[in-house]
DNA sequence: CCACGATAGTTCACAGGTAAAACATCTGGG
DNA sequence: CCCAGATGTTTTACCTGTGAACTATCGTGG
């Protein structure tokens, strides 16, 4: 008897006609992806980076050179508002550099400095090893097929795939 | 081919020594959720909500009765700043009222309005219809599975279970 | 009966996110 | 060659969220 279905209980008391039964899933997926996002950022927070700000480091450390501000922007899905907000972070820590396009001056390249791709390299196997730690409990039949499941779920939100 | 596999790919030529086998979960998870909650909070944005503040709304509602502010606190899990603020203007949207106690002048209780009560009866099943659209690809069988697995992983993220 | 520690909420000051407008630069058709 | 529209990024203005400090009130041991 965990959280949901607690809560899953005292719908049932108030609105019997409603089905909440699709919120074994959702509201799991949701709470899981909210406590692991929360264990990943408090990691960072002692290097002073924010979620976000770390995958804009990854996108530039696994791209494997320097990309376009629009690139980066298309990789972390991110609004170009908060782009800018994040190189700047970034930049102002020495983590990035910005060079204006010469051929085309509105355009701006953005490299990783040699501590942001260190930090990179540093912070990025410290998150995947929260979401090893996640899942410890499952066999590996298990993990395989709650991927499986998470895929399928996955190609039906964003069929784009993306 | 998703877009997490893609993600691996590019890591296993950049850092090969590091197993990025638990992001098929992982980032799945956080992923799912993600695109979950952006649909919900679209839903909401026509009702000038967000999601935080239904998440007032419901409690107040599946609870069947006025909280005390510290109650609502704790069964959203938001921090006491954040309930101040959603109490505040979901009192000036006419959806709640906010009462000092006589006993006791530092408690606050927190009432749901007719209209507050009639817009989370409305939202609600909206917001699990979400959460079944989501999973409309799975068999019964599958859906059971992953919320198992599922609470399986929230039990070893969350001990305390809450 | 009254300080003093505990408790309930609110206020403050600031982070980070975002849509929309603005700005700078480019490009192609006339 | 020039300018109207397209393009790439930044700025603006605002909103939500949050830790920490603060305020008001309560309860209790001396």
């Amino acid at each position: 008897m965990d959280y949901i279905e607690r809560v899953r209980e005292q719908w049932a008391e108030r609105l019997p006609g409603v089905d909440t039964s699709p919120a074994e899933v959702g509201a799991r997926v949701r709470r899981v992806a909210g406590l692991l996002e929360e264990a990943m950022a408090e990691d960072l927070a002692a290097r002073d980076l924010s979620r976000g700000e770390l995958d804009v480091l990854t996108a530039l450390r696994r791209a494997g050179r320097p990309l376009r501000a629009g690139e980066v922007t298309t990789m972390t899905g991110a609004p170009g508002a908060s782009m800018t907000k994040r190189l700047a972070r970034l930049e102002r820590a020495g983590l990035v550099e910005r060079t204006v396009l010469e051929r085309d001056r509105r355009g701006v390249v953005v490299a990783l400095t040699a501590r942001g791709e260190e930090l990179a390299d540093e912070l990025f196997p410290r998150q995947v090893e929260h979401e090893r730690a996640a899942a410890a409990d499952l066999s590996d039949g298990e993990r395989a097929e709650l991927a499986r499941l998470l895929a399928v779920v996955l190609r039906r939100l964003d069929p784009r795939d993306y």
